[in-house]
DNA sequence: CATTTTTTATGAGCACGCTCATTTTATCTC
DNA sequence: GAGATAAAATGAGCGTGCTCATAAAAAATG
């Protein structure tokens, strides 16, 4: 790694931190580029040479958290059902997600909510691709393989009202979150197993 | 209705038309306030004293949709079961908001989405509370009474879901949309027969 | 090194949604 | 109808996220 490489990524470093300091303090809204470019001591312009827009930079911090979370998930604990593992996984993402969730919603918003699912892509979804990959390997260890594309977005559906739901929760440790991630994992999976070979029966508009 | 109180419905009117038009022709982004307020042949800051903002114009015409959604799906079909009247009202309601859908995301996000569910009343929120409103009375009148706030939750989650992938549901006539309907719904109503008087078994964080 | 080429930083400037002091129009009072 | 009061319309202007022509710095080339 050159000299210059490494004072990019020091800047960018710099720049995540610094707008990390300010959302916390301040406000993502409340908060402008030229604040975060001013604390960082890089001109306007220089910050998106680093990221597309505001949000990508939570974005970064949400995606390093995620990944931590998905390595602290990997849990083979050999008797653990299929919701009890996707529990602990989206558990997981929580409590690292924890320092973000005051100033989530805009990243929600343009990443992880249902929206961005088929949006042309203003950003890359590998949030979603990545969370939906780890899900089906997952289910395929519990032995439900090849879950269909409809399983796969009621599924996404589930995820992303549990975020939105935990992002504004008022509850003292975010515990009613827990309750609802609980619950719509138990329904998720016991319909997984029980329409395992089912037809679908489908209706039509009058 | 004095001469002047016509003349600000019929201006009201009038923006909402000329705004469905551009939107349709030219998209939501694409479509400035300032665009707006001159097919409608008013000045800029007028058009802000008819909507707050940019997407209370599509609420409007949303909030119509809905409405007619709910008078056209009154079906006492005596045999129908919860899951089939929840089935024909959403379905109504994307019938109704099919002139819409191209351009509706932002409403979604603003209105609809789980995100707006405890948002400070950036928009009032009277479609998200106006529907859970109905659905509790579908549910109560096959005998699901008392539904339990996680369990609206759930719903809430699976019904945005379901509107976001219509949006931007590319199959011809959104026909996955409906099966993404369909299956939310069944599996919904299973749970929600199983799950009547079952305790909740809720886990930790660790 | 000198020169060329490529990469990175810069901040004035753009277009946007929306505001608000001011002006215009309508309504009320006598 | 003249004058006073209230309601509505107006558009210059604000602050925002983001762009892009230009300048500075770094790397490559000989």
């Amino acid at each position: 790694m050159r000299i210059t490489a490494e004072q990019k990524t020091a800047t960018r470093r710099r720049i995540v931190e610094v707008a990390l300091e300010l959302f916390r303090t301040r406000g993502f809204e409340a908060t402008t580029t030229r604040d975060i470019a001013r604390a960082a001591g890089i001109a306007t312009g220089t910050l998106f040479n680093y990221f597309d827009t505001k949000e990508g930079i939570i974005g970064e911090l949400a995606s390093e958290a995620m990944g931590q979370a998905r390595a602290a998930a990997v849990n083979p604990a050999a008797e653990a059902t299929l919701e009890e593992e996707l529990f602990a996984l989206v558990a997981a993402q929580l409590r690292q997600l924890k320092p973000l969730r005051k100033f989530i919603t805009p990243l929600l918003e343009t990443v992880l909510s249902p929206l961005a699912a088929a949006r042309e892509s203003v950003v890359d979804g590998s949030l979603r691709v990545e969370h939906l990959e780890t899900v089906a390997a997952i289910a395929s260890r519990h032995g439900v393989a090849g879950i269909s594309p409809v399983s796969i977005q009621v599924y996404w559906s589930l995820y992303t009202g549990v975020l939105a739901f935990w992002s504004a929760d008022k509850s003292p440790r975010q515990e009613d979150s827990l309750a609802l991630l609980d619950q719509s994992l138990n329904m998720f999976a016991a319909w997984l197993r029980d329409s395992a070979g089912e037809p679908n029966h489908e209706r039509r508009l009058s």
